[in-house]
DNA sequence: TTGTTAGTTAGCAAGACTTGCAAATTAGAA
DNA sequence: TTCTAATTTGCAAGTCTTGCTAACTAACAA
């Protein structure tokens, strides 16, 4: 993902306008690691701007999604996620308490077998496990931990 | 999966009823590797089982799930898909048509790096790409392919 | 500064997939 | 055959997301 200073640029190439809105979701968004879901990004965005609507929350995200501004993450818990992290990299989730890291893998895995001839474009790894936080707190206190981030329980 | 033979008795372990509903699903879904969503498969067993309720059938692939009879598979289009085979495998989805097949990898990604620590239990790989068919169709006549199978357009 | 207008936003309805609930059924044991 | 706990159904409701459209506004030109 582009920096802040660069986003004028970039909208006005692409022809688009560089509205409050937008420019308070592309800053939160940027930096943002933990891989925020559109409810979540609209929660933090309703603090700095009341009003603004849910709708262009999704607007906005599949707008920079489309640019190749940023990644849609969708780890099976039922909303997507957004992650600004355009490098190459794959996922982590916590069983726990639902929070997503991104992680880098030894070697991207290769189809072996009949598969093996597939015309493949994209590869994701997601890992799920526990957290260095939540496995350090089951060892602690077994039973307790983080409470759960998810948007949906599942 | 366990063959239908032995249906009856994992199920009178379980105590659980041997219902006609029960039976047809288990049917359906043995040997099924096209990876049914409960939408697909209540099509299909609404045919033998005119009347069955799409609620059963969410209901016993759940229970089935549950009970390690199927895999839960979730490819990002929407709806959760079932799969019997329960050996360790990984996922290819077609992009152009949407179908999904089960794949072997040439050896299970590590994370690396930052969080090499997480304490991970499972990893799960989906490769998206064209399938053979797909990709023979494209080269044929591009532009065309075959029909999509998803169930929701996103 | 003002006018113009194509691009945006906000709200609400609706669609897709699932699940909760309660009443009606029924498999399986006595 | 009778009884009862397990199941199935149908429907409402919940979650996430998108379509539609009227109201609004950034950006450019005069």
């Amino acid at each position: 993902m582009h920096s802040p200073t660069e986003l004028a640029q970039i909208f006005r190439e692409k022809q688009l306008k560089l509205t409050p809105q937008r420019q308070l979701l592309f800053g939160l968004l940027h930096e943002n690691k933990a891989h925020p879901s559109a409810e979540n990004l609209f929660e933090v965005a309703s603090k700095q701007m009341p009003g603004i609507s849910l709708r262009t929350v999704y607007q906005t995200l599949g707008e920079l999604a489309e640019m190749g501004e940023l990644q849609l993450v969708d780890v099976g818990d039922g909303a997507k996620r957004f992650d600004p992290n355009m490098g190459e990299h794959h996922h982590f989730v916590c069983e726990s308490c639902g929070s997503i890291h991104d992680v880098e893998i030894s070697s991207t895995p290769k189809i072996r077998g009949e598969g093996a001839g597939y015309e493949v474009n994209e590869v994701g790894v997601v890992f799920h496990g526990k957290c260095t936080r939540c496995s350090a707190a089951t060892k602690r206190s077994p039973g307790h931990q983080a409470k759960k981030q998810v948007a949906r329980t599942k």
